[in-house]
DNA sequence: GTCTATATCGTGATAGAC
DNA sequence: GTCTATCACGATATAGAC
Protein backbone atom coordinates (compact mmCIF):
# COMPACT_ATOMS: atom_id res chain seq x y z
CA UNK A 1 0.00 0.00 0.00
CA UNK A 2 2.63 2.51 1.04
CA UNK A 3 5.08 1.29 -1.40
CA UNK A 4 2.35 1.14 -4.61
CA UNK A 5 3.68 3.71 -5.83
CA UNK A 6 7.57 4.20 -4.54
CA UNK A 7 8.83 6.92 -6.73
CA UNK A 8 5.95 8.93 -6.23
CA UNK A 9 6.05 9.02 -2.28
CA UNK A 10 9.69 9.18 -2.52
CA UNK A 11 9.48 12.08 -5.49
CA UNK A 12 6.41 14.32 -4.17
CA UNK A 13 7.84 15.14 -0.87
CA UNK A 14 11.55 15.01 -2.01
CA UNK A 15 9.57 17.91 -4.46
CA UNK A 16 8.11 19.29 -0.98
CA UNK A 17 11.59 19.23 0.47
CA UNK A 18 13.09 21.08 -1.89
CA UNK A 19 10.75 23.77 -2.48
CA UNK A 20 10.12 24.32 0.98
CA UNK A 21 13.53 24.87 2.71
CA UNK A 22 14.94 26.56 -0.04
CA UNK A 23 12.56 29.43 0.70
CA UNK A 24 13.56 29.26 4.26
CA UNK A 25 17.35 29.26 3.09
CA UNK A 26 16.98 32.06 0.87
CA UNK A 27 15.22 33.74 3.93
CA UNK A 28 18.35 32.79 6.27
CA UNK A 29 20.91 33.93 3.44
CA UNK A 30 19.57 37.53 3.32
CA UNK A 31 19.30 37.35 7.25
CA UNK A 32 22.32 36.34 7.13
CA UNK A 33 23.93 38.85 4.73
CA UNK A 34 22.24 41.62 6.49
CA UNK A 35 24.07 40.54 9.79
CA UNK A 36 26.91 40.54 7.90
CA UNK A 37 26.74 43.94 6.39
CA UNK A 38 26.33 45.12 9.84
CA UNK A 39 29.31 43.23 11.30
CA UNK A 40 31.46 44.09 8.47
CA UNK A 41 30.26 47.89 8.87
CA UNK A 42 31.06 47.78 12.17
CA UNK A 43 34.40 46.16 12.44
CA UNK A 44 35.27 45.88 8.66
CA UNK A 45 36.18 42.70 7.04
CA UNK A 46 39.89 41.21 8.45
CA UNK A 47 38.08 41.92 11.90
CA UNK A 48 34.54 41.39 11.44
CA UNK A 49 34.30 37.25 12.38
CA UNK A 50 31.82 34.65 10.92
CA UNK A 51 31.42 34.22 14.81
CA UNK A 52 29.43 37.44 15.41
CA UNK A 53 27.90 37.35 12.52
CA UNK A 54 26.66 33.70 13.41
CA UNK A 55 25.46 35.02 16.66
CA UNK A 56 23.66 37.50 15.70
CA UNK A 57 21.60 35.55 13.03
CA UNK A 58 21.11 32.81 15.90
CA UNK A 59 23.22 30.35 14.68
CA UNK A 60 26.82 29.39 14.54
CA UNK A 61 29.36 30.01 12.01
CA UNK A 62 29.89 26.50 10.12
CA UNK A 63 26.02 27.42 9.20
CA UNK A 64 27.05 30.46 7.79
CA UNK A 65 29.99 28.71 5.87
CA UNK A 66 27.58 26.21 5.01
CA UNK A 67 25.25 29.06 2.87
CA UNK A 68 28.22 30.57 1.58
CA UNK A 69 31.47 28.35 0.96
CA UNK A 70 33.71 30.98 3.15
CA UNK A 71 34.00 34.20 4.71
CA UNK A 72 35.21 35.64 1.55
CA UNK A 73 32.17 34.78 -1.11
CA UNK A 74 29.81 35.99 1.91
CA UNK A 75 31.46 39.79 1.45
CA UNK A 76 31.10 39.62 -2.47
CA UNK A 77 27.80 38.49 -1.84
CA UNK A 78 26.89 41.57 0.53
CA UNK A 79 28.64 43.87 -1.42
CA UNK A 80 26.97 42.52 -4.55
CA UNK A 81 23.72 42.30 -2.19
CA UNK A 82 23.81 45.98 -1.19
CA UNK A 83 24.01 46.77 -4.92
CA UNK A 84 20.89 44.99 -6.06
CA UNK A 85 18.90 46.61 -2.99
CA UNK A 86 20.37 50.51 -4.59
CA UNK A 87 19.50 49.71 -7.93
CA UNK A 88 15.75 48.85 -6.93
CA UNK A 89 15.47 52.38 -4.53
CA UNK A 90 17.08 53.67 -8.02
CA UNK A 91 14.10 52.30 -10.37
CA UNK A 92 11.68 53.31 -7.83
CA UNK A 93 12.71 56.95 -8.63
CA UNK A 94 12.57 56.44 -12.08
CA UNK A 95 16.18 57.26 -12.67
CA UNK A 96 16.77 60.93 -12.65
CA UNK A 97 18.96 62.06 -15.31
CA UNK A 98 21.27 65.56 -15.89
CA UNK A 99 20.84 67.50 -12.97
CA UNK A 100 17.72 66.04 -11.62
CA UNK A 101 20.39 63.01 -10.96
CA UNK A 102 23.01 65.36 -9.38
CA UNK A 103 19.87 66.72 -6.96
CA UNK A 104 19.64 62.98 -6.43
CA UNK A 105 22.90 62.61 -5.05
CA UNK A 106 22.02 65.46 -2.21
CA UNK A 107 18.59 63.24 -1.43
CA UNK A 108 20.98 60.43 -1.44
CA UNK A 109 22.97 62.18 1.40
CA UNK A 110 19.68 62.91 3.37
CA UNK A 111 18.62 59.43 3.19
CA UNK A 112 21.86 58.29 3.86
CA UNK A 113 22.12 59.63 7.16
CA UNK A 114 19.01 57.05 8.62
CA UNK A 115 21.47 54.34 7.36
CA UNK A 116 24.10 54.26 9.10
CA UNK A 117 25.36 50.34 8.69
CA UNK A 118 25.65 50.67 5.31
CA UNK A 119 27.39 53.89 5.34
CA UNK A 120 29.76 52.76 7.81
CA UNK A 121 30.04 49.31 5.72
CA UNK A 122 31.29 51.01 2.38
CA UNK A 123 33.07 53.52 3.80
CA UNK A 124 35.28 50.90 6.09
CA UNK A 125 35.26 48.08 3.27
CA UNK A 126 35.75 50.67 0.37
CA UNK A 127 39.29 51.62 1.99
CA UNK A 128 40.80 48.80 3.37
CA UNK A 129 39.91 47.19 0.20
CA UNK A 130 43.05 48.88 -1.21
CA UNK A 131 45.47 46.93 1.22
CA UNK A 132 47.47 44.01 -0.39
CA UNK A 133 45.05 41.75 -2.12
CA UNK A 134 41.88 42.59 -0.99
CA UNK A 135 38.82 40.20 -1.69
CA UNK A 136 37.17 43.31 -2.39
CA UNK A 137 39.38 45.62 -4.84
CA UNK A 138 37.97 44.55 -7.64
CA UNK A 139 34.70 45.38 -6.60
CA UNK A 140 35.37 48.75 -5.48
CA UNK A 141 37.56 49.43 -8.35
CA UNK A 142 34.38 49.06 -10.67
CA UNK A 143 32.47 50.59 -8.19
CA UNK A 144 33.97 53.73 -8.36
CA UNK A 145 34.26 53.77 -12.19
CA UNK A 146 31.02 53.13 -12.45
CA UNK A 147 30.15 56.03 -10.28
CA UNK A 148 32.62 58.36 -12.36
CA UNK A 149 31.38 57.57 -15.32
CA UNK A 150 27.43 57.72 -14.27
CA UNK A 151 28.19 61.43 -12.80
CA UNK A 152 29.84 62.40 -15.76
CA UNK A 153 27.41 61.75 -17.88
CA UNK A 154 24.23 63.69 -15.93
CA UNK A 155 26.83 66.71 -15.09
CA UNK A 156 27.52 66.46 -19.22
CA UNK A 157 23.90 66.80 -19.74
CA UNK A 158 23.48 69.19 -16.79
CA UNK A 159 26.19 71.56 -18.10
CA UNK A 160 25.82 70.82 -21.72
CA UNK A 161 29.08 69.25 -22.48
CA UNK A 162 30.15 65.97 -23.61
CA UNK A 163 30.80 63.07 -21.05
CA UNK A 164 33.97 62.46 -21.77
CA UNK A 165 35.16 66.19 -21.87
CA UNK A 166 37.84 66.11 -19.47
CA UNK A 167 36.68 69.14 -17.41
CA UNK A 168 33.65 66.72 -16.38
CA UNK A 169 35.52 63.66 -15.93
CA UNK A 170 37.50 65.34 -13.73
CA UNK A 171 34.44 67.65 -11.92
CA UNK A 172 33.08 64.04 -11.67
CA UNK A 173 35.93 62.21 -10.04
CA UNK A 174 35.55 65.28 -7.20
CA UNK A 175 31.97 64.68 -6.55
CA UNK A 176 32.15 61.18 -5.57
CA UNK A 177 35.31 61.92 -3.87
CA UNK A 178 33.35 64.85 -1.94
CA UNK A 179 30.38 62.04 -0.76
CA UNK A 180 32.86 59.41 0.27
CA UNK A 181 35.28 61.60 2.00
CA UNK A 182 32.46 63.69 4.10
CA UNK A 183 30.87 59.98 4.71
CA UNK A 184 34.04 59.30 7.16
CA UNK A 185 34.18 62.30 8.68
CA UNK A 186 30.56 62.23 9.42
CA UNK A 187 31.05 58.75 10.86
CA UNK A 188 33.55 60.13 13.13
CA UNK A 189 31.85 63.84 14.12
CA UNK A 190 28.44 63.99 12.81
CA UNK A 191 27.68 66.96 15.46
CA UNK A 192 30.12 69.27 13.29
CA UNK A 193 29.52 67.72 9.71
CA UNK A 194 26.41 68.19 7.57
CA UNK A 195 26.29 65.71 4.89
CA UNK A 196 23.78 67.02 2.98
CA UNK A 197 24.56 70.48 2.81
CA UNK A 198 28.06 70.14 2.22
CA UNK A 199 27.18 67.87 -1.14
CA UNK A 200 24.95 70.61 -1.91
CA UNK A 201 27.88 72.99 -1.32
CA UNK A 202 30.34 70.78 -3.99
CA UNK A 203 27.63 70.01 -6.81
CA UNK A 204 26.76 73.83 -6.84
CA UNK A 205 30.12 74.73 -6.74
CA UNK A 206 31.47 72.74 -9.92
CA UNK A 207 28.22 72.73 -11.95
CA UNK A 208 28.90 76.64 -11.54
CA UNK A 209 32.63 76.48 -12.62
CA UNK A 210 31.75 74.31 -15.18
CA UNK A 211 28.97 75.93 -16.26
CA UNK A 212 31.43 78.90 -16.64
CA UNK A 213 34.61 77.19 -18.27
CA UNK A 214 32.15 75.62 -20.95
CA UNK A 215 30.08 78.91 -22.03
CA UNK A 216 33.82 80.77 -22.28
CA UNK A 217 34.97 78.12 -24.28
CA UNK A 218 31.78 78.38 -27.16
CA UNK B 1 92.48 43.75 42.23
CA UNK B 2 89.44 43.90 40.05
CA UNK B 3 87.52 45.08 43.19
CA UNK B 4 88.95 47.59 44.37
CA UNK B 5 86.71 50.43 43.21
CA UNK B 6 83.37 48.10 42.53
CA UNK B 7 81.04 51.64 42.49
CA UNK B 8 83.18 53.22 40.08
CA UNK B 9 83.76 50.22 37.70
CA UNK B 10 79.66 49.78 38.11
CA UNK B 11 78.91 53.49 37.62
CA UNK B 12 80.90 54.61 34.48
CA UNK B 13 80.54 51.75 32.48
CA UNK B 14 76.97 52.13 33.45
CA UNK B 15 76.87 55.72 32.74
CA UNK B 16 78.17 55.00 29.27
CA UNK B 17 75.53 51.99 28.70
CA UNK B 18 72.93 54.78 29.53
CA UNK B 19 74.36 56.80 27.19
CA UNK B 20 74.89 54.66 24.06
CA UNK B 21 72.04 52.35 23.82
CA UNK B 22 69.87 55.21 23.92
CA UNK B 23 70.94 56.77 21.19
CA UNK B 24 70.62 53.70 19.35
CA UNK B 25 67.26 52.94 20.95
CA UNK B 26 66.10 56.54 19.16
CA UNK B 27 67.14 55.06 16.10
CA UNK B 28 65.72 51.62 16.62
CA UNK B 29 62.36 53.44 17.75
CA UNK B 30 62.06 55.97 14.21
CA UNK B 31 63.42 52.26 12.12
CA UNK B 32 60.53 50.46 13.83
CA UNK B 33 58.00 53.57 13.67
CA UNK B 34 58.73 53.42 9.47
CA UNK B 35 58.46 49.88 8.91
CA UNK B 36 55.50 50.02 11.10
CA UNK B 37 53.80 52.57 8.93
CA UNK B 38 54.37 50.74 6.09
CA UNK B 39 52.97 47.39 7.42
CA UNK B 40 49.72 49.38 8.79
CA UNK B 41 49.12 51.59 5.40
CA UNK B 42 50.14 47.89 3.29
CA UNK B 43 47.57 45.84 5.78
CA UNK B 44 45.58 47.83 7.64
CA UNK B 45 46.05 48.11 11.81
CA UNK B 46 44.00 44.78 13.06
CA UNK B 47 45.44 42.43 10.47
CA UNK B 48 49.01 44.30 10.07
CA UNK B 49 51.13 42.23 12.26
CA UNK B 50 54.16 42.84 15.09
CA UNK B 51 55.31 39.96 13.59
CA UNK B 52 55.42 41.78 10.06
CA UNK B 53 57.06 44.84 11.05
CA UNK B 54 59.30 42.87 13.00
CA UNK B 55 61.01 41.13 10.42
CA UNK B 56 61.28 44.21 8.29
CA UNK B 57 63.49 45.96 10.64
CA UNK B 58 65.00 42.82 11.56
CA UNK B 59 63.98 41.57 14.77
CA UNK B 60 61.34 40.18 16.98
CA UNK B 61 58.24 41.01 17.43
CA UNK B 62 59.11 40.92 21.32
CA UNK B 63 61.51 43.59 20.59
CA UNK B 64 59.10 45.69 18.99
CA UNK B 65 57.35 45.45 22.52
CA UNK B 66 59.67 46.21 24.82
CA UNK B 67 59.85 49.51 22.92
CA UNK B 68 56.41 49.91 22.67
CA UNK B 69 54.63 48.53 25.32
CA UNK B 70 51.34 46.84 22.63
CA UNK B 71 50.45 47.53 19.29
CA UNK B 72 47.92 50.02 20.40
CA UNK B 73 50.37 52.15 21.45
CA UNK B 74 52.54 51.75 18.94
CA UNK B 75 49.58 52.94 16.34
CA UNK B 76 49.48 55.88 18.31
CA UNK B 77 53.44 56.54 18.26
CA UNK B 78 52.69 56.01 14.39
CA UNK B 79 49.91 58.57 14.06
CA UNK B 80 52.31 60.79 16.14
CA UNK B 81 55.19 60.62 14.25
CA UNK B 82 53.58 61.52 11.23
CA UNK B 83 52.20 64.19 12.30
CA UNK B 84 55.64 66.13 13.54
CA UNK B 85 57.37 65.11 10.14
CA UNK B 86 54.47 66.83 8.43
CA UNK B 87 54.75 70.03 10.57
CA UNK B 88 58.50 70.39 9.73
CA UNK B 89 57.65 70.13 6.55
CA UNK B 90 54.80 72.56 6.87
CA UNK B 91 57.67 75.05 8.76
CA UNK B 92 59.81 74.62 5.74
CA UNK B 93 57.44 76.11 3.54
CA UNK B 94 57.36 78.91 6.28
CA UNK B 95 53.44 78.15 6.58
CA UNK B 96 51.67 79.96 4.13
CA UNK B 97 48.05 81.36 4.87
CA UNK B 98 44.81 82.40 2.70
CA UNK B 99 44.94 81.50 -0.79
CA UNK B 100 48.55 80.58 -0.75
CA UNK B 101 47.80 77.55 1.33
CA UNK B 102 44.97 76.26 -0.49
CA UNK B 103 47.93 76.68 -3.29
CA UNK B 104 50.11 74.67 -1.13
CA UNK B 105 46.96 71.60 -0.82
CA UNK B 106 47.36 71.06 -4.79
CA UNK B 107 51.22 70.98 -4.42
CA UNK B 108 51.09 68.40 -1.07
CA UNK B 109 48.66 66.27 -3.36
CA UNK B 110 51.36 66.08 -5.65
CA UNK B 111 54.16 65.69 -3.48
CA UNK B 112 52.00 62.67 -2.11
CA UNK B 113 51.66 60.77 -5.16
CA UNK B 114 55.26 60.04 -4.79
CA UNK B 115 54.90 58.85 -0.91
CA UNK B 116 51.97 56.08 -1.70
CA UNK B 117 53.13 54.19 1.50
CA UNK B 118 51.95 57.22 4.26
CA UNK B 119 48.85 58.13 1.93
CA UNK B 120 48.24 54.70 1.90
CA UNK B 121 48.20 54.72 5.91
CA UNK B 122 46.45 57.60 6.62
CA UNK B 123 43.27 56.38 4.06
CA UNK B 124 43.08 53.07 5.21
CA UNK B 125 43.72 53.90 8.59
CA UNK B 126 41.20 56.73 9.26
CA UNK B 127 38.64 54.82 7.63
CA UNK B 128 39.16 51.65 9.84
CA UNK B 129 38.92 53.99 13.22
CA UNK B 130 35.03 54.83 12.68
CA UNK B 131 34.73 50.99 13.73
CA UNK B 132 33.57 50.17 17.26
CA UNK B 133 35.98 51.65 19.75
CA UNK B 134 39.25 51.92 17.29
CA UNK B 135 42.46 53.02 19.22
CA UNK B 136 42.72 55.99 16.81
CA UNK B 137 39.55 57.19 16.34
CA UNK B 138 40.00 59.96 18.91
CA UNK B 139 43.00 60.83 16.97
CA UNK B 140 41.41 61.16 13.57
CA UNK B 141 37.75 62.89 15.11
CA UNK B 142 40.78 65.36 16.12
CA UNK B 143 42.91 65.92 12.86
CA UNK B 144 39.80 66.54 10.73
CA UNK B 145 38.56 68.75 13.29
CA UNK B 146 41.70 70.61 12.76
CA UNK B 147 41.71 70.20 9.27
CA UNK B 148 38.56 71.54 9.08
CA UNK B 149 39.08 74.73 11.07
CA UNK B 150 42.53 75.37 9.53
CA UNK B 151 41.14 75.34 5.97
CA UNK B 152 38.46 77.54 6.96
CA UNK B 153 40.68 79.69 8.21
CA UNK B 154 42.52 80.19 5.04
CA UNK B 155 39.46 80.19 3.02
CA UNK B 156 38.43 82.96 4.87
CA UNK B 157 40.77 85.04 4.41
CA UNK B 158 40.98 84.27 0.77
CA UNK B 159 37.26 85.04 0.26
CA UNK B 160 37.31 87.96 2.25
CA UNK B 161 34.79 86.35 5.25
CA UNK B 162 34.85 84.97 8.91
CA UNK B 163 36.53 81.37 9.22
CA UNK B 164 33.23 80.41 11.29
CA UNK B 165 30.89 81.54 8.63
CA UNK B 166 29.00 78.54 7.77
CA UNK B 167 29.30 78.73 3.80
CA UNK B 168 33.17 78.74 4.77
CA UNK B 169 33.22 76.04 7.34
CA UNK B 170 31.19 73.91 5.14
CA UNK B 171 33.47 74.44 2.28
CA UNK B 172 36.03 73.29 4.56
CA UNK B 173 34.37 70.17 5.00
CA UNK B 174 33.87 69.70 1.62
CA UNK B 175 37.58 70.32 0.27
CA UNK B 176 38.70 68.14 3.42
CA UNK B 177 36.49 65.30 2.27
CA UNK B 178 37.15 65.47 -1.62
CA UNK B 179 41.05 65.32 -0.61
CA UNK B 180 40.75 62.41 1.42
CA UNK B 181 38.11 60.64 -0.80
CA UNK B 182 39.94 61.34 -3.84
CA UNK B 183 42.97 59.43 -2.34
CA UNK B 184 41.10 56.31 -2.02
CA UNK B 185 39.88 56.45 -5.82
CA UNK B 186 43.38 57.26 -6.59
CA UNK B 187 45.20 54.54 -5.15
CA UNK B 188 42.35 52.00 -6.32
CA UNK B 189 43.05 53.40 -9.65
CA UNK B 190 46.09 55.45 -10.08
CA UNK B 191 45.47 55.53 -13.86
CA UNK B 192 42.15 57.11 -14.22
CA UNK B 193 42.30 59.52 -11.57
CA UNK B 194 44.62 62.48 -11.47
CA UNK B 195 44.77 64.09 -7.65
CA UNK B 196 46.55 67.39 -8.19
CA UNK B 197 44.32 68.76 -11.21
CA UNK B 198 41.06 67.45 -9.11
CA UNK B 199 41.66 68.67 -5.88
CA UNK B 200 43.02 72.20 -7.97
CA UNK B 201 39.72 72.12 -9.72
CA UNK B 202 37.88 71.45 -6.38
CA UNK B 203 39.22 74.38 -4.55
CA UNK B 204 39.00 76.74 -7.61
CA UNK B 205 35.44 75.99 -8.21
CA UNK B 206 34.49 76.36 -4.24
CA UNK B 207 36.47 79.75 -3.67
CA UNK B 208 34.68 81.30 -6.92
CA UNK B 209 31.32 80.08 -5.81
CA UNK B 210 32.40 81.27 -1.80
CA UNK B 211 33.29 84.58 -3.39
CA UNK B 212 30.56 84.97 -4.96
CA UNK B 213 27.77 84.21 -2.42
CA UNK B 214 29.83 86.60 -0.13
CA UNK B 215 30.34 89.48 -2.47
CA UNK B 216 26.44 89.15 -3.04
CA UNK B 217 25.97 89.72 0.44
CA UNK B 218 27.58 93.11 1.07
C1' DG C 1 68.08 45.41 24.36
C1' DT C 2 67.08 41.38 22.12
C1' DC C 3 66.29 36.73 22.19
C1' DT C 4 63.60 32.04 22.99
C1' DA C 5 59.85 29.88 24.90
C1' DT C 6 55.37 29.77 26.26
C1' DA C 7 50.64 31.08 27.53
C1' DT C 8 46.24 32.16 25.89
C1' DC C 9 43.17 33.22 22.77
C1' DG C 10 40.50 33.68 18.36
C1' DT C 11 40.29 32.76 13.66
C1' DG C 12 38.44 30.25 9.21
C1' DA C 13 37.60 25.89 7.69
C1' DT C 14 36.48 20.72 7.58
C1' DA C 15 34.20 16.29 8.96
C1' DG C 16 30.61 13.93 10.39
C1' DA C 17 26.42 13.15 13.57
C1' DC C 18 21.61 14.12 13.55
C1' DG D 1 20.30 22.57 7.22
C1' DT D 2 22.35 23.04 11.50
C1' DC D 3 24.91 21.25 15.01
C1' DT D 4 29.39 19.64 17.73
C1' DA D 5 34.04 18.65 17.60
C1' DT D 6 38.30 19.33 15.93
C1' DC D 7 42.08 21.16 13.19
C1' DA D 8 45.85 24.14 11.87
C1' DC D 9 47.25 28.49 12.17
C1' DG D 10 48.45 33.15 13.65
C1' DA D 11 47.71 36.77 16.82
C1' DT D 12 49.27 39.65 21.18
C1' DA D 13 51.48 39.47 25.20
C1' DT D 14 54.48 37.75 29.15
C1' DA D 15 58.58 35.61 31.49
C1' DG D 16 63.03 34.89 31.85
C1' DA D 17 67.75 33.70 29.80
C1' DC D 18 71.70 36.06 27.98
Amino acid sequence: MATTFPETTRIVPGAAKAAKPQMRTAERRTAILEAATAVFGARGYNSGSLVEIAEQVGMTHAGILHHFGSKEQLLLAVLAHRDEADLERLDEHQSPVGAAYLDHLVHTAQYSAERVAIIKTYAVLSAESVTGNHPAQEFFRDRFAGMRSRVATDLGLAVGADADDPRVVTAASAIVAATDGLQVQWLLDPVHVDMPSTVQLVIDAIVENLRRTVDAQQ
